[in-house]
DNA sequence: GTGAAAGCGCTAACAC
DNA sequence: GTGTTAGCGCTTTCAC
């Protein structure tokens, strides 16, 4: 059988794993050379068809399209790819699913995406290096298509193995260390500094900050901006009213219950993440105090129930949406050997009840 | 060289896409051969101990590592699944990840899924049958190792495709028609009917209900938990209190907006989607009414919000995360061609301030 | 315009 | 234990 009549070699001799007969094979799966067979062309014919690679006779084309609908084949990706070194998919890999600022962006993202007639699918990094890691490891061995990242930390280093192997990368909200990469970010320090001036500008005494892990840039640049805010107004920085949070609510929670036992008490708190402002919100309200005429409160980004607390809440808006979009334009239309291109969107400040201490605001 | 010298095919001629020297080739991907080159040893010997197939000596095993690491190689997925014709990656095809309630579904997913050594991606249906159906498309033709899906729409029949090809399959939340796939639900009725109940207890005559879309069965369920409740009260079943919105925000808003417009105007709501009913509380808002004195209302699935709306809100919770981690747990298991198995899981009013009327309620 | 054939990178069957 | 080899399903020269 194999290697038979001498010095010659056979092709398919006796395919293992597969029937060998025409047709339905168990799996169910028919494959491009089913489609040719029963259509009457060659494989390529097939090919050609489907993909619009090159004229081919109308009668054929008709047969083929009738052929393969009939037996529902759908072409095998991983063998496409493996012929064509990449896959129609992108990827997203974002920090936190349940944060709807993520939610935004990557709506953002998939409308364009579909647009370009790509497919998106999810990554939760969920804020951890490693699993981060472990999902650029799958959008590197499955050549996906783009990538469009939040990084989960400013010295994740594991973008320069994407780069290398010539995956489309576009960064978001969260500054990496290599700069060199397309991306879009919005004016963290900006919206932190109006945020906190508006505080000020209320007549707020101690304006507390809670913000992010130090690992991610848009916590360090949102602390940045509170900083600059309060040396314009000609306040010193006071590190005791500075914590740390994990952008999710529990950590709000903790930072605020830690902020509002220091003595004398912070009367106002800027908070950088919307998850952290509603933990934040709780621990107020557990300590028995009122917002805003005990505690000044502005948040980061505009969720949908922001309007709905007790008491609304001022807010910085991030176009999150638009972030999304405009990272899957500059993915689709691919920097191509040329420098970098990074895009800067604003933030907004929406003020509602949460900060408003007196009609007009008093110092 | 291979067998050359005519009447014999020449089988590795002018490999027309590569350099066809060894090593560092311009994409920079490593390939097996590289490793196995540069190791000394054969491909199959590297395939060998990067998966652990069969014993290989120490020594070689050590050097192939070595190598492997300092070339940076990837095993090359889409390669891998035409071999395996299958892949380690799972699916999750949900239908918003802007609600809560699948995020927190999703986490659930993801954590056993690592676990079991399955990376997850996430696709958003938005539940749209053309999306949904394109998303299933690539879980099919990427043989995805398992998909978990919230069906769009009780009526899918796609899923036969995944079925036909034996793709792993595990239906959420949703019921799909085809019933005879592994599957995790929530008790909605049952859910339903409680907080139907509570209302009536509560002292409601005009208890309305606002439910997601007739192809959704959670939706249907829900309805028919309410009509239930409303029976065993001896409550005629009241059509015109009833609306459908679309599980979104925007849906709740509108559907309560008519209902208050409705006389005589209802004094309770029963809204079967965390979405919709902050949609709902801001309608009632700002029809200048109040919550629970003018309309009591309970929600479905406990978001983070809940405790923090002005008034808190009373809801019926479901075990979110737990139903994700039981879909991913069958996943993991596999039915093998064994009866499908369906979990149902029960859900838990919270009553809180929004369906409160008076203390202790009265008729 | 069309088919034959080669080969993408990997793993499994087989020989030694 | 280890190498050789065939082939997964597809696209793409190449020759006609």
């Amino acid at each position: 059988m194999p290697v038979a009549t001498r010095r010659t070699r056979v092709k398919k001799a006796e395919p293992a794993a597969r029937p060998a007969k025409a047709g339905a094979r168990p799996g169910g799966a028919a494959r491009i050379s089913d489609v040719a067979r029963a259509a009457g062309v060659s494989a390529a014919t097939v090919s050609r068809v489907l993909n619009g690679t090159s004229q081919v006779s109308p009668e054929k084309a008709a047969r083929v399209r009738e052929v393969a609908s009939r037996l529902g084949y759908e072409p095998f990706g991983p063998a496409r790819a493996l012929r064509k070194q990449r896959t129609k998919v992108w990827a997203a890999l974002i920090a936190d699913i349940e944060n709807p600022f993520f939610t935004a962006l990557v709506r953002g993202i998939e409308d364009e995406a579909v647009k370009e007639g790509h497919r998106l699918v999810l990554c939760n990094t969920d804020e951890d290096l490693a699993k981060e890691a472990a999902y650029l490891d799958v959008a590197l061995s499955e050549r996906m298509g783009g990538v469009i990242i939040a990084v989960a930390s400013e010295s994740a280093s594991s973008l320069d193995a994407l780069v290398a192997r010539g995956v489309p990368l576009v960064a978001v909200d969260r500054r990496p260390s290599r700069n060199a990469i397309d991306s879009v970010f919005v004016d963290n320090a900006l919206g932190a500094e109006q945020a906190t001036e508006h505080l000020l500008a209320g007549g707020a005494k101690r304006v507390a900050c809670i913000t992010g892990p130090s690992r991610v840039s848009t916590a360090n640049e949102r602390l940045a901006g509170y900083r600059t805010a309060l040396l314009r107004h000609r306040r010193a920085f006071d590190a005791t009213l500075v914590r740390r949070g994990d952008f999710k609510q529990e950590g709000g929670h903790q930072a605020a219950r830690s902020l509002l036992a220091r003595r004398p008490r912070p009367d106002a708190m800027f908070v950088a993440n919307s998850l952290m402002t509603l933990g934040a919100l709780q621990a107020v309200r557990e300590a028995g105090l009122r917002v805003p005429e005990d505690v000044a409160l502005v948040g980061f980004d505009d969720a949908p129930w922001t309007t709905l607390t007790d008491p609304p809440l001022s807010v910085v808006a991030q176009p999150a949406y638009e972030v999304g979009r405009e990272a899957a334009r500059l993915l689709a239309t691919g920097s191509k050997g040329l420098a970098p291109r990074h895009r800067v969107l604003a933030p907004e400040l929406r003020v509602r009840r949460s900060s408003l201490r007196s009609p007009g605001g008093s110092a």
